[in-house]
DNA sequence: GGTGTGACGCAGG
DNA sequence: CCCTGCGCCACAC
């Protein structure tokens, strides 16, 4: 059985209101939606994110899954996304500047 | 009930 | 920077 479609559109709604160059973490996205953990926040990404953008959403540390490492750069750049290592082939985005929370523009 | 599995998180070594 | 281990939530077997 999928999540239900509330969650499903809590968390994603949530995520379409990350601004460009910023992010959310997992953990800050279950957090904030009151309703499950981090895997359960991974796991409607992993089934429903398609259509949001999903490149705003990284680990609590700043790295994403080695699947989207490489599509997402490109998204970084054009943004402005805060990032160590931009050039490195193992791109981190600097979550302590990127970081953003719905009640904080 | 028990066990395994994840787009996870965090403390240790 | 690397790798483990344990906690975590929900679900499938």
């Amino acid at each position: 059985m999928p999540p239900s479609e509330e969650y499903v559109e809590s968390v994603l709604s949530l995520v379409e209101q990350i601004p460009p160059g910023r992010v959310m973490s997992y953990g800050a996205i279950a957090d904030w939606v009151g309703r499950g953990g981090p895997r359960q926040v991974g796991a409607v990404m992993a089934l429903y994110g398609g259509g949001v953008a999903w490149w705003r959403v990284v680990r609590a540390d700043g790295t994403l899954p080695d699947s989207h490492t490489g599509r997402a750069r490109e998204a970084y750049l054009e943004e402005g996304t805060p990032m160590r290592g931009a050039l490195a082939d193992r791109p981190r985005v600097d979550i302590r500047r990127a970081a953003w929370f719905p009640d904080a523009s």
